[in-house]
RNA sequence: UGGGGCAUCGUCUAAUGGCAGGACAACGGUCUUUGGAACCGUCGGUCGUGGUUCGAGUCCACGUGCCCCAGCCA
C-alpha cells in the first residue's frame, strides 16, 4: 500500500475554493489559514457543525492550517463552561487546530494598542453621547448620520479619555471609542462603528483586568491578522461589515503588530439550517427553559451535545456537513440527508442483534427443549463488502466473519413485535396470519395455530408450531426468548417540530393572529419522545456500554450514556431504519390520507403574474428617447439609454464614427455595467472601430466579445488587440468543412444522439469548432454546415 | 423606505456564452433469512417579462420574491 495516496478531499469545490485557487496561483499566500471562532456563550449545533466543517476541512484540502479561536470579547454572555464545551464539541468533531486553542481574549493588550494606534492617526475617538442618543445621530436608512459634539476631539484628549477608560475612571455607557469612518454611509455598518465600549463585569478567563473590550469588528478583523489568518470565512450576514474589516486593515495592517502576517480577507458563505428543527440559541434556550425537551443534550435537540447523547458518531455529522453544499445563498437542508448519513455511518459500523419493542406473546407448541443457536452479528453484504475481509465485535476488534457472532437461545415461550402478526392482513402482509406461516430469523419457520384475546378483543398470545427447515414463509420477522431475554426501555426519538419549516410558519401566523415571539412552540412535535418497554437479547449485556447496534429491523441504537443502569437498560433510538413497508401500510389506510399534512403554505406565491411595469419616464427623459429612437435605436436599448446620461453620453461620442443603432447594443449591453460603475478603460472612438470591423464582417461577434473584454481590462484598444492576434472571421465552406467533419467524426455517440432527435447538441457542436478555430469560424455557417451533415 | 446579499429538479449543488449534470428524496425493478443495505432504472428544474447573440441558467433592462443592516451583541 502506497502512503503517498492524497488525502481525499472534505469540501467540494465552491466559490471559495475558487477564489483561494486564484489566490495561490497569483502567489498572494504561501498557506491557507482560516479560523473557526465561536463565541462560547452557548453550546454548539449542527449550524457550528457545518460552519467548522467548511473553516476546517478547507484548510485540510490546502494542506494549511484552521484556528480555533474563542471570540471571547463580551464578558456578560460567556463563561468558562461554554468555552469547554465548545471545544470539548470540536474536539469530539475530529478537529486539529494545533498546539492550542486561540482566544480573542488573549490579545486584549495588542488590540489595545492597535486602538491607540488608530487615535494617533485621527481615525478613532472616544465619543461621550448616552446610547440613545448615538442611535438617534447615527441616522436612517434614508437620513444621513449627524456628528457627535466629541467626534473632533484632539488626538490627546481622545487618548487620555481612552487610557482613563482603561484605568477604571468611568462607568459602564459613559464613553465608547469610534471609527472615524463616514456618518453619511448607506452602509450603516460604516457610520462610525463602534471599537470598545466600557463593560464592568468579570470575564471569564481575564478576570477584572479589563473593564473595556473590544466590539466584534475591531476584534475580528485584528486578531484575524494577528493568528496569521489568510481567508477569513464567515456566514452572509456579515457582508456589511467586510468594509470595516477592510478599513481597519487599510489603516493596521503592514506595521507592527501586524507587519510580519498576510493581509487577511473575509469572505461570505450562506447559513444551513434543518428541517423540523431551529437552530439560533435563542429559540433552543426557550425550548429548554419551557420544559419541551429535557435539557441542552437531550437526544432530540441539534445541539452537538444532543446528538451525541443520541447516540449519533461524529463520522456521520461530518458525512453530513460534507454532503451540504456551500454557496452564497441560505438554505434549509433536507433532514433525510442527516439521516441518511446517519444510516450510512452506522451500516457498516453497528451489529445486528434482535430486541422486541412492543412484545406479544408466541408459544411454540411443539418445542420441548431449548435450542441454542449460533447467530452472525453482520448480514452477508456488509461481510462482503469488508476491505479487509473482517468484522467487528461490538468491543471493536476486528475478526473473521464466521467469528462474529453470538449464542441467541429458541425457547418455548418467545416474544415478537405486535406488528408482526394481524389477524386482518392488509395486501402485501409478509408476516404472521392466523393459519399463515413466518420464518424466525435464523431460527426455523414457525405457523400459526391459534391465538388469544383479552376482553377488548386484542390479541394477547400466538400459539404456534414450530415447521421442518424447509417450509415455506412469507417473511422473516425478529424475535426473542421470553425467558432469557432483559427488559429495557426503549426511548423512541422523531422530529422535534412537526413541520419542516417552524420558524417560517411562526411567522405567517403573526399576521394574522397576535404577534408572538413563542409561537414556533406550537408546533413542538408531541411525539417528538415516545418511551416503550421491551426485550433485548442477552448477548448486549457482555458488550461495552457505548455500542451502537442496529437492531434488527427496529432501526440503530445505543444505551442511554447517563440513563441506562446495569439493572435498568435504556436503549435511544438513533435513527429509524428507512420502512418502506410503513408508508405503503400506511397509503392504503384511507384515515391515513385524511390526516395527511396538507400542502406547504410557508412559501409564498414565488411566480409573478401580470407583465412588468416600467417606471415613467421625466419629460427629458422622453425627448431623449424619442431622439434615440429616430437614429434607429432599438426601444429596448432607448429606454436604457434615455434614463442614463453616463451612456448616452458615451454612445454619442462613439457615433461620429459608427452607426448608432449598431453601438447602442453594444453600449447598453456589454459595457452597461462597467460604465455605471466608472471601471471602463474603452474609449469611444475604440469601440466604433471595434463596431466598423463587425460591420464589415471582419470579425464576428465571439472575436468581438472577446477584445472587448480584454480593452475593458488593459485599456487597450480593441482593434488593435484583433489586429496583433490577426483575428478575422472565417467563413469560407472550403476552409470550414474539414474541422466540422473532424468534430462530427470525433463524437459519434453524440452525432447519433443527435440524429435520435437531441437537437440541442447543435450548440455542441458549433462550440466545438468555434473551440477549434479560437472564435474565428463564421458561427452561422458552421451551424449549416452542420445542420447540412446531419441531415 | 436607503444600502447590501441572493434566486437552477421536492431538497442541496454543478455547468470559460455552446449537451441543464450530480447527490439526497420519491417512484419502479433486481437481489436479500432485515419491507434494511447494495445494484439497475424512472420521474423531475433554470423566478417572470422583454432585449443582446448564430446560440443565454450565464450578458443587459424592467419586474417579483426571500434574507441581512439603523446594539456600547456576535
Amino acid at each position: 500500500m502506497s502512503t503517498s495516496t492524497p488525502k481525499p478531499r472534505l469540501v467540494s469545490p465552491n466559490f471559495i475554493t475558487e477564489i483561494i485557487d486564484e489566490d495561490l496561483k497569483a502567489g498572494r499566500y504561501k498557506k491557507i489559514v482560516t479560523r473557526f471562532p465561536p463565541e462560547p456563550n452557548g453550546y454548539a449545533h449542527l449550524g457550528h457543525a457545518i460552519a467548522s466543517y467548511i473553516d476546517f476541512g478547507i484548510a485540510h484540502d490546502y494542506g494549511g492550517e484552521c484556528r480555533l479561536r474563542m471570540d471571547d470579547t463580551n464578558p456578560e454572555a460567556e463563561k468558562a463552561e461554554y468555552a469547554e464545551a465548545l471545544i470539548a464539541d470540536m474536539r469530539w468533531l475530529g478537529w486539529d487546530w494545533g498546539p492550542r486553542v486561540r482566544y480573542a481574549s488573549d490579545y486584549f493588550e495588542l488590540l489595545y494598542q492597535m486602538a491607540e494606534r488608530l487615535i494617533q492617526k485621527g481615525l478613532a475617538y472616544v465619543d461621550s453621547v448616552s446610547p440613545e442618543e448615538m442611535a438617534r445621530l447615527r441616522g436612517t436608512v434614508d437620513q444621513p448620520g449627524i456628528p457627535s459634539p466629541y467626534r473632533e476631539r484632539s488626538v490627546e484628549e481622545n487618548l487620555d479619555l481612552f487610557r482613563r477608560m482603561r484605568a477604571g475612571e468611568f462607568p459602564n455607557g459613559a464613553h465608547v471609542l469610534r471609527a472615524k469612518i463616514d456618518l453619511a454611509s448607506p452602509n450603516m455598518k460604516l457610520r462610525d462603528p463602534v471599537l470598545y465600549r466600557i463593560v464592568h463585569a468579570e470575564h471569564y478567563r481575564t478576570g477584572q483586568k479589563w473593564c473595556i473590550y473590544p466590539s466584534y469588528d475591531f476584534a475580528q478583523a485584528t486578531t484575524d491578522a494577528l493568528d496569521g489568518v489568510t481567508h477569513s470565512l464567515c456566514s452572509l450576514e456579515f457582508v456589511d461589515n467586510r468594509a470595516i474589516y477592510d478599513w481597519l486593515m487599510d489603516h493596521l495592517w503592514g506595521e507592527p503588530p501586524l507587519d510580519q502576517t498576510p493581509r487577511p480577507r473575509q469572505y461570505e458563505f450562506g447559513r444551513r439550517s434543518l428541517e423540523y428543527t431551529v437552530v439560533s440559541k435563542r429559540k433552543l434556550r426557550k425550548l429548554v427553559e419551557g420544559g419541551y425537551v429535557r435539557g441542552w443534550d437531550d437526544p432530540r435537540m441539534p445541539t452537538l451535545a444532543g446528538q451525541r447523547r443520541r447516540g449519533v458518531r461524529p463520522e456521520a455529522i461530518r458525512r453530513f456537513a460534507g454532503q451540504v453544499g456551500i454557496s452564497r445563498t441560505n438554505r434549509t437542508v433536507d433532514i433525510a440527508l442527516l439521516e441518511g448519513a446517519i444510516r450510512d455511518d452506522l451500516n457498516t459500523t453497528a451489529p445486528r442483534v434482535m430486541a422486541v419493542l412492543r412484545p406479544l406473546k408466541v408459544v411454540l407448541t411443539n418445542l420441548s427443549e431449548p435450542r441454542t443457536v449460533t447467530l452472525p452479528y453482520w448480514p452477508h453484504d456488509v461481510i462482503r463488502e469488508s476491505p479487509d475481509g473482517l468484522v467487528p465485535l461490538p468491543d471493536g476488534r476486528r475478526v473473521k466473519p464466521e467469528q462474529a457472532v453470538r449464542p441467541v437461545t429458541l425457547t418455548r415461550e418467545l416474544y415478537i413485535e405486535q406488528d408482526d402478526f394481524a389477524l386482518n392482513p392488509p395486501k402485501g402482509f409478509k408476516r404472521l396470519t392466523p393459519g399463515g406461516t413466518v420464518r424466525l430469523k435464523m431460527a426455523g419457520v414457525i405457523r400459526c395455530d391459534g391465538y388469544q384475546t383479552d376482553a377488548q378483543g386484542r390479541v394477547t398470545e400466538l400459539h404456534c408450531t414450530l415447521l421442518p427447515e424447509e417450509a415455506r414463509a412469507a417473511g422473516v420477522i425478529h424475535w426473542v426468548s421470553a425467558s432469557e431475554a432483559v427488559p429495557a426501555e426503549f426511548r423512541l426519538y422523531d422530529r422535534l417540530f412537526t413541520v419542516p419549516h417552524p420558524e417560517a410558519e411562526a411567522r405567517e401566523l403573526e399576521d394574522e393572529e397576535a404577534p408572538d415571539d413563542h409561537d414556533f412552540l406550537r408546533f413542538v412535535n408531541p411525539k417528538s419522545l415516545e418511551v416503550v418497554q421491551g426485550y433485548i437479547e442477552p448477548s448486549v449485556l457482555a458488550d461495552p456500554k457505548e455500542t451502537r447496534y442496529q437492531l434488527e429491523r427496529n432501526g440503530y441504537f445505543w444505551q442511554d450514556p447517563l440513563d441506562s443502569q446495569p439493572g435498568a437498560l435504556v436503549f435511544n433510538r438513533i435513527v429509524t431504519l428507512k420502512d418502506t413497508w410503513a408508508r405503503t401500510a400506511q397509503e392504503s389506510e384511507p384515515e391515513a390520507r385524511r390526516a395527511a399534512p396538507k400542502a406547504k403554505t410557508t412559501e409564498g406565491p414565488r411566480k409573478t403574474q401580470g407583465a412588468p411595469s416600467e417606471p415613467p419616464l421625466t419629460p427629458e427623459q422622453q425627448a431623449r428617447l424619442e431622439h434615440f429612437l429616430a437614429q434607429g435605436v432599438h426601444e429596448a436599448e432607448a429606454r436604457v439609454l434615455a434614463r442614463e446620461p453616463r451612456l448616452a453620453e458615451f454612445l454619442m461620442q462613439a457615433a461620429q464614427k459608427a452607426p448608432m443603432a449598431l453601438l447602442a447594443n453594444w453600449v447598453v449591453n456589454d459595457l452597461g455595467a462597467a460604465l455605471r460603475s466608472g471601471q471602463a478603460k474603452i474609449t469611444p472612438a475604440g469601440l466604433a472601430g471595434l463596431v466598423r470591423l463587425l460591420e464589415a464582417g471582419e470579425i464576428n461577434t465571439r472575436i468581438a466579445k472577446d477584445a472587448l473584454a480584454e480593452a475593458l481590462q488593459t485599456g487597450r484598444d480593441p482593434a488593435e488587440i484583433v489586429r496583433e492576434k490577426g483575428l478575422k472571421q472565417v467563413s469560407d465552406a472550403g476552409a470550414l468543412e474539414p474541422i466540422v467533419e473532424r468534430i462530427l467524426a470525433q463524437h459519434p455517440d453524440k452525432v447519433a444522439a443527435y440524429r435520435a432527435g437531441k437537437t440541442g447538441l447543435l450548440g455542441f457542436f458549433v462550440g466545438q469548432v468555434m473551440r477549434e478555430t479560437q472564435g474565428q469560424a463564421n458561427p452561422q455557417r458552421v451551424q449549416e454546415l452542420v445542420r447540412q451533415k446531419l441531415g
